[in-house]
DNA sequence: TAGATTGTTAATCGATTAACAATC
DNA sequence: TAGATTGTTAATCGATTAACAATC
């Protein structure tokens, strides 16, 4: 559980409110279009579109509170705020990028921050040929070294790890000494931090090789059949 | 649970694998650096590498076999073959990518692929100004109408979808239709897909949104306490 | 033999799902 | 009132962890 004022959230549970918050979204622009006055939704409607089971919506969001009215389905609206809220993003957070190869550069040209609670405040590396250069929104890139000066003029709050593997376990160790706790690392590596930081890992090739795993039960299991 | 020819392995363990295999390679690096005959590793030691708990480890092991030594531990360079050949990386997956916007390009002219059993051989869009044009590794940019044509004369095996969420649906819809049964997404949105098809999605901007859950969380324990 | 470390068992813990009473 | 749909309970299922016998 994840306490968070009253509330004590379940991780499986946090990690499905973006889904939900996403569905919510073009739930609503869907209505917007249709324009007939609908304004509401049901937990099977939202569970569709959100990819999960009912049963599992409603459980969700029982964790955050009792928002719906029996008989009739959930406001899109107002449940839209409830979950923007619970995930934080009535304030803005403030991120910056450490590596701006090709993902750090990639990651640094995403357009929708500010419509998900986020702005990218600086961009860092160690590159001579990228430092001093201008990227995305007309920051321009700083040097690594100064990461620490950089999270205090910009109250950094959030610190994007998109440096090659063997330097993250450093940097994520000067983040967190700056007071950066949350750390979004698409690092190959495992980090050791202290237990207050939280990381979360996206490793793309880790991901593929799941979808190996997949093909390879598949072909296992169409040669037994042939067998 | 994943049948795999004999092997019955749970999700979980499957989702853990990669990080094994990386850990492995990095110890075998190390390894290889120190040059003191000593080519095993334990499953305390792995597991530290890799993030979880030597307990864990070897349960996910056992799923796949048995392949250390009581009292010793495990050979790191077969151990390394053992779950490179579970998760299917004797074979080459042979990689189109849909999609070229910023990430689409950040991850076609990613260098790692062959090292982890990928190459990419295909890379699709819609854009006028992007159709025609050479990007990563010589490749010319092909047009997402010819989708078809192209997995079959590529013989694509996985597709990564890195197109923007309203047209995602129906790409996935034809690349599943053309054969291509695992789909690493970046496209925000959940696809309805058969049940034989393998999707993966990544959602940068949800981690940032789960992260700044746990921001939230903490700021209203710091007040809490302060009250 | 003594020490180390695996592979497995059993206990615990957490997440999912189905079912339904409450209630609009 | 009848029909619909929530919020919650209880059952099931799966994943994690600790402990230890097996064995090098």
């Amino acid at each position: 559980m994840i306490e968070s004022g009253e509330l004590a959230v379940p991780p499986a549970t946090v990690a499905r409110l973006p889904h939900y918050l996403r569905a919510l979204r073009a739930l609503r622009a869907l209505r917007d279009l249709q324009a007939d006055g609908v304004r509401t939704t049901s937990s099977s409607e939202l569970a569709d579109a959100s990819g999960v089971g009912s049963a599992q919506l409603r459980k969700d969001l029982s964790y955050l509170g009792s928002f719906g009215t029996r008989g009739v389905g959930y406001d899109v609206a107002s449940l839209t705020t409830v979950i923007a809220g619970a995930l934080g993003l009535e304030v803005t957070h403030r991120l910056a990028i450490v590596g701006l190869g090709n993902l750090g550069h990639a990651l640094a040209n995403y357009s929708g921050y500010s419509k998900r609670g986020f702005q990218v405040v600086a961009l860092l590396d160690v590159a001579p040929g990228i430092v001093g250069t201008q990227a995305a929104g007309g920051l321009v890139v700083e040097h690594a070294d100064d990461l620490e000066k950089v999270v205090e003029r910009e109250s950094v709050s959030m610190a994007v790890l998109a440096t090659p593997g063997p330097v993250a376990q450093a940097i994520a160790e000067r983040l967190v000494s700056a007071g950066v706790r949350d750390i979004p690392s698409f690092a190959p590596v495992a980090l050791q931090l202290p237990e207050d930081a939280v990381v979360r890992s996206v490793d793309v090739a880790g991901e593929l090789q799941i979808l190996a795993f997949h093909a390879a039960a598949r072909a296992a299991a169409a040669s037994a059949a042939n067998a």
